[in-house]
DNA sequence: TAGATTGTTAATCGATTAACAATC
DNA sequence: TAGATTGTTAATCGATTAACAATC
């Protein structure tokens, strides 16, 4: 789909052979790379939570499962960010990598859904923790409108279009039964939301300019019985 | 960086040609597969719940966002289970797929946490359409010990080695505050289980015979933002 | 048949790994 | 210094892709 133009535009034919790894010549990370960044990123802003000053590429491995000489390529491709002997400064590794995604900003958020788990994500850090922030929510029940839901209130569907415009939100979260899903994914992107945070199990149909993820616990748990069970 | 050489090699080897792409020798799947093969399965999981029969690599596609001829690929390494012109029959890849993934029994697994998110797990169909049944409860907290969640009554986290034991457990999902996950994930160690599935933020230490995988939406959502963006 | 889609080949690209000099 | 860890090279392996004959 989208994703898989991507990567074959990532590294564009013919480019200068010298070009090391990555340079500023290219604009666009490859899949890969934004990927294992964005969780490294993950580890670091935890383990600075932690109290954590200083991190090597082994203990980042530990936590991340990639492979320890894989992130010192990654990270070297863009400056040389570590000290030798110590390893690499948790706080100004965690703004260069920001810097690299380039989300260094805040990004606004509407959650469909005040359920238990549209609960348990609006109060959660799991996105405040990386600049995300649950500015609406959503909810078809008429009777859930007006709670409160983590830091904000629940409104009615029919004021998503003005506040996804108002608030300037891009990603939308669908934490609701699989059977509404498609439906309130077509409002989202009628309301012009560009990523669909998919908690259904609903396979949802969105026009190509529109990125959907499905979250899939059940798969990721089936990877890794099967490791456990060989 | 233009490997000349390669192509040489591709069948200069001394290797029986014959041996296709993975014939039964490899009694292991690498990692690269395992985990699609575990994509695809959720996909044509809800295909099936849809009422839809067959499939094509193509439509395979575009909701698990790996490449179709890979897909294609990776199945008829094991089989040649699709019809051309035709598709592959839903129903028995996902009976295929399972048998690869040695994961067609039912798994029982252990939750910690009877909060928003925990609720939400345990009446959700994402594990139980694959095969994992939540056979048990924990929360720390008294106030909620015989509640009902799910399919299952709230127990105390003194119960669990005997539970773990009984229910022949091995799976531990962890829906806890993350100051508390550290702790819970001990217990869950001592008592036998040997993947635990982390909802909080923590940086779990657990023994080397234990597989932790944390979930990170915030880290797909900045990668799908990246993309976004650039 | 005619259209669609698999199964497979061949080529290229990116990931993985071991090893080690540089250096903190 | 001595120990640790980065940055980097070189080699191999697996993933990705286009293309197309086979065949339903």
């Amino acid at each position: 789909m989208s994703f898989g133009d991507v990567a074959t535009k990532a590294d564009g034919g013919g480019l200068p052979p010298n070009d090391g790894g990555l340079g500023p010549l290219s604009d666009r990370l490859s899949l890969g790379v934004a990927a294992r960044l964005s969780r490294y990123l993950q580890v670091l802003t935890q383990a600075r939570k932690m109290g954590k000053e200083t991190i090597s590429s082994q203990e980042l491995s530990e936590y991340t499962h990639v492979n320890s000489t894989q992130i010192r390529r990654d990270l070297s491709g863009f400056g040389k960010f570590g000290k030798r002997g110590v390893g690499y400064n948790v706080d100004s590794l965690v703004s260069q990598i920001r810097k690299i995604l380039r989300t260094s900003g805040q990004h606004n958020i509407a959650l469909f859904g005040a359920g238990h788990l549209g609960r348990a994500i609006a109060g959660s850090d799991i996105f405040a923790d990386h600049g995300f922030r649950v500015v609406a929510v959503f909810d078809q029940d008429p009777a859930k409108i007006g709670d409160q839901v983590g830091p904000a209130k629940v409104l009615h569907v029919d004021d998503l279009k003005l506040v996804v415009d108002e608030e300037d939100i891009v990603v939308g979260v669908l934490a609701v039964p699989t059977a509404a899903a498609q439906e309130l994914a077509d409002k989202l992107v009628d309301a012009g939301v560009k990523i669909i945070f998919n908690y259904s199990e609903a396979l949802l149909q969105v026009p190509p300019e529109v990125t959907v993820h499905t979250s899939s616990p059940a798969v990721d748990l089936l990877y890794a019985l099967y490791f456990y069970l060989t």
